[in-house]
DNA sequence: GGCCCCTGACTTTTT
DNA sequence: GTCAGGGGCC
């Protein structure tokens, strides 16, 4: 996200003569789409809501939508609101509405995310809630940080109501626009009674920290609009066509924030699948969506069916599925793709065992030797429920030498050392960031314990400074000395000459004899040095790079790694400041390299991806559907259990294997499960039941599976067949023949007994054994482990 | 102040 | 079974 700037969105309203002449002619845009998308493009005024099912273009559509909005003249570029929930799907848009009008959609300031765009407003009024302009955006860490201050101030027992609990009390109302005075009596009780109390004072926290956290942005944007109508009404005016991405996922503030502004022309398109929508646990309200047509009366409905992805069999597996659902508004995808195989089912004894067999089907489909084509790693996806499942097949796969990633996992920005160096990077711009501060004085590690914080605590609240202050104060006056009070004061020296490093020279005027008295104005130059030369310097005079050299734990290279790309991110970026900013609401980290990979995540992670062949793991009840789910949220719970099941099937083109084991251990104990129930939801005539005969015992399978698997004649099915030849032709007990000249023919790396070893996930080893392409490490922390030599790399060889 | 051990939790996750 | 966080001990 570029900084705010006024000129770009609300004056600099035109797109280029160039980009004009550029803008293609109508019919040849509208030419590309079937009737339905078509439809949906071109009824521009009015409310809209496309419903647009996995995989019908439903991207095409919108940013076609917006291309013919700009085309007709209906309304500018800057004077579309075109909203997102993820920077991903933010970017894909402008990337293509920027390809349909043959220039970068850089006149489009309003196509973001929610977040993204609120920041922009509230910057604007931050006023009207008691903000100055340049409030920071508090991440969760910070967020808790300061929860667990006011439960402690309020003497709770954190025992027994965590900090984190307050946190997602307080998310909810957030979500559902509730501020302090909003909350409902029936609400009240919740957090030992205190919650409404603790939720006000935390708001308070906020204002005086002049800070926000994630939900305040919308709910600020909300409050504004509900107590300035000026302010509304010249954003209504503005924003003369609204567009809403996945309107499924939307919560009560984002709602209510959309139904407000569109609240004058009511201009509003908004896509979404109710079918889709998997997020109710974090405030997604499908009620959105199936309300639409209430909300907005005389809104027109376009159903986008015809699917472009899978085969008939995948989405009559998916549609029998979905169909099982009360609240839905309804769709039947189709397709006029060729038939292709039928959605695949196999169970397993235990999950281990579904971890080796799916692993060599990988193995099959990337020779060649299972189905139609040779696969690459790359279009083949695992969908897991719960990313605990993710284990088992990282560590066949970490066996068998099958490359994979993982997607999803804690976010970039989200690990402690980008944090870290991010609350250094925050308090050379903003000194007075009292929750950068705590989080810094003692990381390094300098000797700063609980009793010296508390000292420059007390300082500061003493002299109503901040705590950066605090500390100037408390060293001066000897409160804190010997070692603790030395490194101290190199930090709180260091933080000023960072600071004034951001600044440049001072130029002094003629006129105006300047006294930086810290009240009177000063005019700085440039910097002297550029802001990634000074993060860098921050970074090393802070002594949190030697911080991490010095760790001797198998994460620390990765994490100097880690720094060094913050750094490089710089790049994009103009100063500190603008940095901070976008890093606060943005940055995924999907770099990857080296090759194929079979791609692991979950379900939710899922969500917009399409993969040629997708495995379906672990469909067991109580697993998937998940029982917590279907305890805490009852009927509405398992709804969207199934819901998942569908996006599950639905991310599949041509192969969609779904499995499910008997037995698997589940911390730590074996448990046994009856296969998911969503499995006799299956339709019979677009299944292939690849059971193997004798794996149940009688009884392990529910009646519906049994009888599936006799009507489909289990022994004669093809899968089961091939299944058969396969073994036979490489045997089961040494599946791993091909491996090396498949993967990688340089994978025979030559390592000696004894010697010193590093291996990505399981850290520093020993060598103690050596079995062909196989070592046997006896890890520091791991433990022993055969692991394909391609994996270690000789101690030296590791990455600083 | 730092390390170690014990306890308890344990679905999904963007901004 | 694993991990994180807190308490207690050195």
């Amino acid at each position: 996200m570029s900084s705010f700037d006024e000129n770009d969105a609300f004056e600099g309203a035109s797109l280029s003569a160039r980009a004009m002449a550029a803008l293609r002619p109508e019919a040849d845009y509208l030419n590309e789409l079937n009737p339905a998308q078509r439809e949906a493009v071109e009824l521009l005024d009015g409310p809209i809501l496309m419903l647009a099912g996995a995989g019908t273009g439903k991207t095409k559509a919108l940013t076609t939508r917006i291309a013919h909005l700009l085309n007709t003249g209906r309304a500018r570029p800057n004077e579309i609101l075109a909203v997102t929930f993820t920077n991903k799907a933010a970017r894909e848009m402008k990337e293509r509405v920027g390809r349909l009008l043959g220039q970068p959609a850089e006149g489009m300031p309003w196509l973001g995310t929610f977040h993204s765009i609120c920041v922009k407003l509230l910057r604007r009024h931050a006023e009207l809630v008691d903000l100055k302009s340049n409030f920071t955006i508090l991440d969760t860490d910070d967020q808790l940080r300061l929860l667990k201050q006011l439960v402690q101030a309020a003497n709770i027992d954190d025992k027994r109501w965590p900090a984190r609990m307050l946190a997602g009390i307080i998310d909810d109302w957030k979500n559902r626009a509730l501020t302090p005075d909003k909350v409902p009596a029936a609400d009240a009780g919740a957090y030992n009674a205190k919650g409404v109390e603790l939720y006000a004072q935390y708001q308070t926290r906020l204002r005086e920290l002049n800070a926000v956290d994630f939900g305040d942005l919308l709910l600020h944007m909300v409050t504004i609009f509900q107590t300035h109508p000026d302010v509304l009404e010249q954003y209504q005016r503005w924003f003369r066509y609204i567009l809403v991405d996945e309107y499924q996922d939307t919560n009560i503030a984002q709602y209510l924030w959309l139904r407000l502004l569109a609240g004058g022309h009511k201009n509003i398109c908004c896509v979404g699948d109710d079918d889709q929508s998997i997020y109710g646990w974090r405030g997604a309200e499908v009620g959105n969506i199936l309300r639409f047509e209430k909300d907005f009366p005389g809104a027109h409905v376009v159903r986008l069916e015809q699917n472009y992805r899978s085969t008939p069999h995948i989405l009559a597996a998916a549609s029998n599925v979905i169909r099982g659902n009360e609240s839905r508004l309804g769709k039947e995808l189709w397709t006029d793709k060729p038939e292709g195989e039928k959605v695949r089912l196999i169970g397993h004894w235990d999950g281990e065992e579904e971890a080796r067999w799916i692993g060599e089907e990988i193995d099959a489909m990337q020779g060649g030797t299972r189905g139609v084509r040779p696969m690459s790693l790359d279009e083949i996806a695992i969908l897991v429920r719960a990313s605990h499942q993710m284990r088992a097949f990282e560590d066949r796969f970490l066996t068998i030498g099958l490359p994979y990633k993982v997607i999803g996992g804690p976010r970039f920005y989200e690990r402690m050392e980008i944090r870290d160096a991010m609350a250094y990077f925050r308090l050379v711009v903003s000194p007075e960031d009292d929750l950068a501060f705590e989080r810094i004085v003692n990381t390094p590690k300098r000797g700063l314990g609980d009793k010296a914080q508390q000292t420059i605590q007390r300082t500061a609240r003493e002299h109503g400074v901040s705590l950066v202050q605090g500390a100037r104060i408390a060293l001066e006056q000897g409160l804190i000395k010997g070692k603790g009070g030395a490194a101290l004061r190199e930090l709180v020296e260091g933080l000023a000459r960072w600071n004034a490093m951001t600044r440049g020279p001072r130029i002094e005027f003629e006129d105006d004899s300047v006294i930086d008295d810290g009240t009177a104005p000063v005019r700085y130059g440039l910097p002297e040095v550029s802001h990634i030369e000074l993060a860098q310097i921050v970074l090393d005079e802070s002594g949190y790079t030697a911080h991490w050299q010095n760790d001797k734990t198998p994460e620390a290279p990765g994490r100097l790694e880690n720094l060094k790309e913050l750094v490089n991110q710089l790049d994009n970026f103009e100063n500190l400041q603008g940095f901070l900013e976008h890093v606060s609401l943005v940055m995924d980290n999907e770099q990857d390299s080296g090759g194929p990979k079979v791609s692991i995540m979950t379900l939710h992670a899922a969500k917009g991806l399409e993969f040629p062949a997708v495995f379906l793991p672990g469909w067991e009840d109580g697993l998937f559907p998940s029982q917590r789910s279907m305890d805490e949220s009852g009927l509405k719970g398992l709804e969207e259990e199934r819901r998942l099941a569908y996006v599950g099937i639905t991310r599949a083109e041509e192969v969609c294997t779904i499995s499910f084991a008997a037995n698997r251990r589940v911390f730590g104990q074996w448990q046994n499960a009856m296969p998911s129930r969503f499995i006799d939801e299956l339709p019979e005539d677009h299944v292939e039941v690849l059971t193997p005969p004798g794996l149940y015992g009688g009884g392990q399978m529910s009646a519906g599976i049994e009888s599936r698997a006799a009507q489909a004649n289990v022994y004669n099915s093809p899968g089961w067949k091939r299944m058969q030849a396969r073994q036979g032709q490489y045997g089961m007990s040494q599946p791993r023949e091909s491996r090396n000249t498949v993967i990688d023919a340089t994978a025979v790396a030559s390592f000696t007994l004894g010697e010193r070893v590093f291996h990505q996930k399981f850290g520093y080893g020993g060598v103690v054994g050596i079995e062909g392409d196989k070592v046997e490490v006896e890890f520091d922390k791991a433990g022993t482990k055969k692991v394909v030599a391609r994996f270690l790399s000789a101690k030296d060889d590791v990455p600083f």
